[in-house]
DNA sequence: GTCTATATTGCGATAGAC
DNA sequence: GTCTATCGCAATATAGAC
């Protein structure tokens, strides 16, 4: 195996593993059967175990960082939450671990939440925040909506529509076919509810 | 230790590991510390580690039956979303761990999903689906509305709200206190979203 | 029903050869 | 860098005494 392609094989093959097991439910002997690599690979490049699922997560956080570009663009408040729905939704057809590190990371924190994903949360949720407050003083915006409130009603429409699939997957359709519909479907019942 | 109080120790003890840790970072040793009981108990009452996550899961997920109440209400359509908002809130404020297993088995999910959390979770999405069809005639709702995206969109406000505290805490403010303005937050966003 | 003691397996990590 | 072999430990589960 040329250079470091292991280290690339072992990060590849353990993000469906750790997404769908959890940290502790995937051992280093599994890592490595599926990377096509020698178990002692992940001590040499990684540490460990954990120190490979920190780069995983570290790999898997680092495209929340393109929400940054939010915040300069010549848009109004509205359309930057459009913007945010889109870009959530693109991310996770993109990348679709991503949730699932996300919740699990939530509900059963490791070392790593503290580090990566709190920080990558606070940081969504803060941009949000500061777009819902720059908007309200030339928006149509009703009276007495708290900000807090109003942005995570808004996370938690798109999030929770993924979170839910493979519970409802019967029930609803879920396909990319159907994103178009969805994110206007959004948009059109958080646009009337805050709106004056 | 009468009776059976040993079953009741172990169930009431693992809640709270098995939430914060899930079933595999959770060991027999580590509950039957918490519970106060001989290690060998689990198998007993249970038949093993898995046995007692199953006992706990049901037990958890049990509190969901209230919910067929609201099929026989004679509310109106956006009262009953109204009661389900209120409902699904103070089961939280009663029953701190559930979320934790309901995310915990969507991201991970263990022999349980397929057996108790999935059917609970269709369930609920099958009736909040009757009461907005039910509702369709009678209501004034928009024209054009997804039966299916409008109440996964209520559900995921409330929902996601709950999942992001412990990363949000320092952030929004997560009292109970704060219970009655987030009710009136969601179902007045709700409300304006899909009325005329 | 409850205990102790133990059987057995699988884990993560690494020493040392190449 | 990559391999084999193995160490030491912690896991679940249970046999058998009481």
């Amino acid at each position: 195996m040329a250079d470091n392609d292991c280290r690339e094989h072992l990060i590849t093959a353990s993000i469906p593993l750790f997404a769908a097991k959890g940290l502790n439910g995937v051992s280093v002997r599994e890592v490595a059967a599926a990377a096509g690599v020698n178990l002692s690979m992940i001590s040499y490049y990684f540490g460990g175990k954990e120190g490979l699922y920190a780069a995983v997560l570290k790999e898997q956080f680092a495209v929340l960082d393109k929400l940054d570009e939010l915040e300069q663009m010549d848009i109004d408040t509205l359309q930057k939450f459009e913007w945010y729905v889109r870009a959530t939704i693109s991310r996770y057809r993109k990348s679709p671990y991503l949730l699932r590190f996300y919740t699990s990371e939530l509900t059963t924190p490791t070392v790593c939440f503290e580090t990566i994903v709190k920080p990558a949360i606070k940081k969504v949720v803060q941009m949000l925040l500061e777009t819902f407050t720059d908007g309200l003083s030339h928006e149509r915006f009703r009276e007495g909506l708290n900000p807090a409130d109003t942005v995570l009603a808004l996370a938690g429409m798109i999030n929770f529509y993924f979170l839910l699939e493979p519970a409802t997957a019967e029930l609803v359709d879920h396909t990319p076919q159907r994103d178009e519909e969805l994110i206007r479907h959004i948009m059109d019942i958080f646009t009337r509810g805050i709106l004056k």
